[in-house]
DNA sequence: CGCGCGATTGAGTAATTTCAAATCTAGTGG
DNA sequence: CCACTAGATTTGAAATTACTCAATCGCGCG
């Protein structure tokens, strides 16, 4: 199946497991096809799994009280997505996750994630790696923040992730980079 | 031992482990006692440690090509700091680390973290527990930069962090809401 | 006393936002 | 095939926010 392969490369580049220690890892997994617009958390809901992408694009997002949108991230295949402050916090959902195109994704609770972590050193070795990357790719947008125009932050993504130039809607990325869509319409004619 | 104490106190918070397995876990952490101004990294420079402070505060800052600072980081006693991006991608230092008063720390060399990582499971839990934590505030930083003005962003440092306006000087305080000195200083009259 | 550093204030400028309106585009039903 | 609509993008203009540069202030310390 191919779900499983998949999985199976990410993990495996980084990590290395037996056919029947990545085959019961696999059990804990749950497939899931979802359409373009479907909505995977909802800010109030009680978070309990982690969801790695298999095919299309998801989008995380914050929206605030005047109802503008920040997103957070957009996750792509070989991408894991959350509302991570409510899964590792246990408290209420505070942003969004729902699907920019058709998705596949496989789920895994928290509850698995920690089981499976605690029974196979390996499995936790590659959750480490993988938040390890997440927190230095946080860290780098937030100097692109601190350091950066709007212009120099939209060619820092341009360059980086050229793809979501065709994939995702202009007001997306407006969304992402943390300005008015007007603005980023500007931009390309200065 | 003071220094034990407070590493075991603060490994202890999150996982167990034996006398004898902390006291082997200790034995490859290293103290150095910093002055003030003291640099532990610079850009160019090749990272191999991490650092877990005692006491005292360090500064974590990227400067841009304009001479400009932007703190990334404050780390106070019970945090980690290094420059992440160099060490774990074997990469030339971007990043200054620094102290902003006498600072006691605990060095850890990424290859014995990795060492005792893989010796230790409980360990290798406590690093992706502390990284998992990092992630969430990175992203609760980026979410105030883009849902937030200079004036929202102060506010919710100085909630969080009460004891940074007396310990460090403004002007980092601006570097790490990245805003000028000037608009900093503005913002208390508005 | 006077130096030096950090903090503040003033004034002009640049970047970005907001609100409003116009334009473009893809998909739908007739 | 065309008209129509909803959503996305662009454009205009005024208002706001924050920046830069320059000057001043305040204070601790030799």
């Amino acid at each position: 199946m191919q779900a499983e392969d998949f999985l199976k490369q990410h993990l495996l580049k980084q990590i290395s497991l037996s056919d029947e220690q990545f085959a019961y890892v696999f059990s804990h997994f749950k497939p899931h096809s979802f359409k373009k617009g479907d909505v995977i958390i909802s800010p109030g809901d009680q978070v309990d799994a982690e969801y790695f992408v298999l095919s299309g694009c998801l989008k995380s997002f914050y929206v605030n009280d005047k109802l503008k949108m920040f997103i957070l991230m957009f996750a792509m295949p070989n991408w894991w997505a959350s509302d991570y402050n409510a899964l590792y916090y246990k408290v209420k959902a505070t942003t969004t996750l729902d699907c920019i195109t058709d998705t596949e994704v496989l789920s895994l609770s928290n509850d698995d994630l920690e089981k499976l972590c605690n029974e196979i050193h390996e499995l936790e070795h590659f959750f480490r790696w993988r938040t390890c990357r997440g927190y230095i790719a946080a860290h780098k947008r937030l100097l692109s923040f601190m350091n950066k125009d709007a212009k120099g932050r939209y060619e820092e993504l341009m360059k980086t992730y050229p793809e979501l130039y065709n994939l995702v809607p202009k007001q997306l990325i407006a969304a992402y980079l943390g300005v008015s869509r007007e603005t980023l319409s500007r931009l390309n004619y200065k």
